[in-house]
DNA sequence: GTCCAGGATTCAG
DNA sequence: CTGAATCATGGA
């Protein structure tokens, strides 16, 4: 292992506070796959050709990057929504009328969709289907390790999709992708002509973005939310996945509802903030802890007869 | 051994 | 159009 050559840690500042535990799901909760926790508390990751180092401090974070590099502040501030903007959208949420949100929005207080770069979001969950966090985590990061361009202090890039169209048969499959690996490699081929295709996505309305982005292979209806929420910052989208699919049976009563007629109802109910509405319920499902519903619920009306439209 | 995982694709009806 | 089977891998 290289020596790192970090700078000193710095003060973050960050427009709300972000208590540990809100920290570690940020970082650990399956928004993105690139960050490690150390033995001393701290995390290093690399987002985009960034390679920095955060920790949970008395009053919100710490930083530091590598010795040599560009600044990572400015980086991280917009990763981490430092600006505040999503603070401003939570406060649009109907946590007001919905105490299964609000009780969930009290589980990880400050919790933010970090703004990822929509390469790395969509190769973390073209990694995604029928797999946990942890094992996700790992695919991306033998990936980078086998195929990435090296960022120094042992980090390295994620690989491009020029490489990874390209990229020996024997090397994928021990990257542990499964079946994912013929997603990995054809969205690569696909992608490896269209340098600007991020740019070129990101010009869509977000309902043409998920279209496009399901004309990929190994790209369905969740797995496009999730890229258009956490890769080009469409706040509005709503990922359903199983534990969404259980959380809103449960607590909301819609249980048996398709995840189309679920995602529905998520932006619907949620309106332009839904992706972070999804985010708290996600995590809170995810950690035990999302209020069940005690007594029938109002907030439905049942299940419609057509998602169409 | 069985079940499930931030599902997508293919196929049968 | 809908629902079931299938996909490769590892941890609980």
């Amino acid at each position: 292992m290289e020596s790192p050559g970090w700078t000193p840690w710095r003060p973050l500042r960050l427009a709300a506070n972000l208590p540990a535990g809100t920290f570690a799901e940020q970082l650990d909760g399956g928004q993105s796959f690139r960050w490690h926790k150390q033995a001393d508390e701290s995390w290093t990751g690399v987002f985009g050709r960034t390679v920095a180092a955060l920790r949970p401090a008395t009053s919100g974070v710490e930083w530091r990057g590598m010795v040599g590099a560009v600044s990572a502040e400015p980086a991280l501030l917009a990763y981490l929504d430092a600006a505040g903007a999503q603070a401003h959208l939570v406060e649009h949420l109907p946590w007001r009328s919905d105490p299964v949100l609000r009780a969930a929005i009290e589980i990880y207080p400050g919790l933010r969709i970090l703004r990822q770069d929509p390469q790395e979001a969509l190769l973390g969950f073209l990694c995604s289907s029928n797999k946990r966090i942890l094992q996700i985590r790992a695919m991306v990061a033998a990936m980078a390790d086998k195929l990435g361009e090296s960022l120094g202090g042992g980090f390295r890039a994620l690989p491009n999709w020029r490489t990874l169209a390209s990229a020996d048969d024997s090397l994928l499959r021990a990257c542990a992708l499964g079946y994912r690996a013929a997603y990995v490699r054809g969205t690569a081929k696909r992608l490896q002509d269209r340098p600007h295709w991020a740019e070129e996505f990101q010009a869509l309305p977000t309902s043409a973005l998920m279209a496009e982005l399901q004309l990929l292979p190994g790209v369905g209806p969740k797995v496009a939310a999730c890229v258009a929420l956490f890769g080009f910052g469409r706040l509005e989208s709503f990922p359903v996945d199983t534990w969404v699919v259980q959380a809103l049976g449960s607590a909301y009563g819609l249980k048996g509802w398709k995840p189309a007629q679920l995602e529905q109802f998520g932006c619907a109910h949620f309106g332009e903030g839904a992706g972070l509405a999804q985010q708290y319920l996600f995590s809170a499902a995810r950690a035990g802890l999302l209020r069940q519903a005690s007594g029938p619920t109002e907030l439905p009306q049942g299940p419609r007869p057509k998602p169409r439209g």
